[in-house]
DNA sequence: ATGGCCTGATCTTCAGGA
């Protein structure tokens, strides 16, 4: 069974590339992040003709996710329990699902901004609602994965230059521990082959040429729990698909299991 | 190849991304 998660930067500008993607890369449940639509307006035709079942939970042009099964798509939780919301608002950041043997989690976790903003008391305290959320799951005899952009990159080997990041969000100390919280809670960082260069790198700047430069980041991430990481048999980044016209500035985050 | 981001909406300018 092939897993994946990707951040796709707007489901409507990445429809070409995404269904080709799905025909080709024998991929069997795919969690999605940034789909930037509507419920109403996300592809579920389109997917359907491939053979894929959608869980969308999406407002409109910020945020938004999705898990897209073809194994079956059952007991869907869109919505974090315990959200804590910004500025009065529960934004669509986490949907779940399970897919024939396995159980998924797609999330989105917010960016932060800066330091001293709001933005980044939001994302420690949604990542703690994410913790409790997640417990039974974790717990559970089930494979099951937290899977998505976690906007945090887990070590200083993760970003391309830890020097550029000086004072930065997604570096963090308080970044780094909610991580450490959910790998103590009972998650494994299922950490991906990278298939060019050293470093499994998942996200790459549109600017100053960071891709062809190889000035990455590893920030999209496959958090397993016991059951999940005896079943993985193999893991890589799909860094094909951050090349050419029309790209996400994410690739997919690939994830082989023996269930 | 000697470059210099992309998206959708408030739509020709902006916020947000990280």
């Amino acid at each position: 069974m092939r897993i994946a998660t990707w951040n796709v930067n707007s489901i409507t500008a990445r429809l070409p590339r995404l269904l080709a993607w799905l025909e080709n890369s024998g991929t069997d449940v795919l969690c999605i992040q940034e789909t930037k639509t509507t419920a109403e307006q996300f592809p579920s035709d389109q997917l359907r003709e491939l053979g894929y079942e959608s869980a969308v939970h999406a407002t409109g042009r910020w945020n938004g996710v999705a898990i897209v099964s073809r194994v079956g798509l059952d007991d869907v939780v869109k919505g974090l329990e315990g959200d804590p919301g910004y500025e009065d608002v529960h934004e669509p950041r986490s949907v779940a699902a399970t897919c024939g043997p396995v159980r998924v989690r797609s999330v989105y976790v917010p960016n932060g901004r800066e330091v001293d903003h709001a933005h980044y008391a939001y994302k420690l305290r949604w990542f703690e609602a994410l913790k409790d959320a997640v417990a039974a799951d974790v717990a559970s005899g089930t494979p099951f994965a937290v899977m998505g952009d976690y906007n945090v990159a887990p070590t200083d080997e993760d970003v391309w230059d830890i020097t550029a990041f000086d004072g930065s969000t997604h570096v963090t100390e308080a970044e780094r521990a909610a991580l450490a919280a959910l790998r103590e809670a009972g998650l494994s960082d299922i950490v991906p082959r990278p298939l060019k260069y050293d470093h499994p790198f998942t996200y790459w700047d549109y600017r100053q040429l960071c891709f062809p430069k190889n000035r990455g980041m590893r920030i999209d991430l496959v958090y397993g729990n016991e059951a999940f990481g005896k079943a993985v048999s193999d893991s890589y980044v799909d860094r094909e698909e951050r090349k050419g016209k029309g790209a996400s500035d994410h690739a997919p985050v690939v994830v082989d299991l023996d269930v």
